[in-house]
DNA sequence: TCTGGGGTCCTAGGACCC
DNA sequence: TCTGGGGTCCTAGGACCC
């Protein structure tokens, strides 16, 4: 193998929620059932599964139209912790292939096994680990094997269900050239019916340098090299050691059956929702420094409003005040479908080293700096961009 | 047909400082 | 009176993902 070339595997489970949900009542295996709100009319599915796929229906569809297509349609819920138990069982299982597992979801992850393929063929050790996933817990996956996350995820997506689907650099032009621009990760439904208007239909017409100049009308210099880059194989293949404790925001919405109208009624389910995501950040030992509320009229027509403290708190009063005012200065009675509260910017308590912390400080200003700067470099060159980006967001830890 | 909930990343403009 | 260049932080919102 070349040096410094990546084994990447993305592993995907298949209709994961729906999945779960047959382990708890195997009753439902073969049967047209969706995940959503349990007796409503309104919402959206979340997944289905695959006999349910067979009516038309998908993840995203209204409910009341998933009903036009099969009024015997089954929908059910499952508590959150039901599938979260699986999602710990599945990194448990991944980590006795390798350290380097990347999360990507609550159904998906990236794994590096570069170092076991040594002595293994990976196709024979993505085949076991999709195996157990099977028969130990019942849960379906597909697998894409690649030199970087990007084709990975890209190659897990090429076979479903149960998919194994290795893809060499080589063979990336026959293999998603002919595919639709729709399918491209990080390409989404406001970009690709653009794209397809200008006769951009496959991922080949994208990355034909004769369309560069089209594609450009839609997207950025940046963003379009940044795409073909990824298509070459020349994006990320390291794996980011950061995990789910490490949140830069948590956040919680409602949307109602009914319609809020008035402050009174607007900043009492706004209280409602500020204790339920509290209650998570004192739990997760998390301070905020920043704090969001969200808005949803009846047209849908949404805005956030956001204010940062001067400090980081936990302090429920404070927090609370903050949203309070946040409703005072931005809601003028109209009718609501939607509110939501968010916390941003957080730092977690575990992770400050006091004694650090106060070396830091004692520092002026320029040679702080300089100390950030070595570590975002560091950072950058070990994992790239995207550590950057959390670097960045990190650093206002010392201020 | 009528649109859930919880996240991340990116951009752009304004305020402010040196 | 007219006015630079660089940097950070904050705010708001868009796009995307599962």
């Amino acid at each position: 193998m070349k040096n410094g070339v990546h084994i990447i595997f993305h592993i995907d489970f298949n209709a994961f929620f729906c999945a779960v949900a047959e382990i708890y009542n195997p009753a439902l295996r073969n049967t047209a059932f969706a995940i959503g709100r349990e007796n409503s009319n309104y919402g959206v599915i979340s997944t289905c599964s695959y006999e349910a796929r067979k009516y038309g229906i998908h993840s995203g569809m209204p409910l009341a139209i998933a009903f036009k297509k099969l009024k015997t349609l089954n929908v059910i819920s499952l508590p959150y912790d039901y599938y979260l138990k699986y999602h710990y069982k599945f990194i448990e299982l991944l980590k006795e292939y390798s350290n380097l597992i990347e999360i990507g979801s609550i159904d998906e992850a990236y794994i590096d096994v570069t170092e076991l393929a040594k002595t293994r063929h990976p196709l024979v050790i993505a085949k076991e680990i999709q195996t157990r996933l099977l028969t130990n817990y019942h849960l379906p996956c597909s697998i894409g094997i690649a030199t970087t996350l990007f084709l990975a995820k890209m190659a897990s997506d090429l076979q479903k269900p149960l998919g194994l689907t290795v893809l060499r650099n080589k063979d990336v032009k026959k293999m998603l050239y002919p595919k639709s621009v729709k399918d491209i990760f990080g390409i989404g439904k406001k970009t690709y019916p653009k794209l397809e208007e200008i006769g951009i239909l496959t991922i080949g017409d994208f990355l034909n340098p004769d369309n560069k100049n089209k594609v450009l009308e839609i997207l950025s210099i940046e963003r379009y090299n940044e795409v073909v880059d990824k298509f070459n194989a020349h994006s990320r293949n390291t794996i980011l050691p950061l995990h789910k404790e490490d949140n830069l925001s948590i956040s919680t919405m409602s949307t109602y059956d009914r319609r809020i109208v008035g402050e009174e009624e607007a900043l009492y389910e706004l209280s409602v929702l500020t204790k339920d995501i509290y209650k998570r950040l004192k739990k997760e030992k998390y301070l905020t420094k920043t704090v969001t509320i969200t808005l949803r009229n009846i047209d849908f027509n949404t805005i956030t409003r956001s204010k940062t403290l001067t400090n980081y708190t936990d302090d429920y009063n404070e927090i609370f005040n903050v949203v309070s005012d946040l409703l005072e200065d931005n809601y003028h009675n109209e009718a609501l479908r939607l509110l939501g509260v968010g916390f941003n910017n957080l730092i977690n308590k575990n992770l400050i080293v006091e004694e650090e912390y106060n070396l830091f400080n004692a520092l002026n200003k320029s040679e702080k700096e300089e100390v950030i700067n070595d570590i975002m470099v560091n950072f950058k060159e070990k994992y790239g961009n995207k550590a950057l980006y959390y670097a960045r967001e990190k650093k206002t830890l010392f201020d």
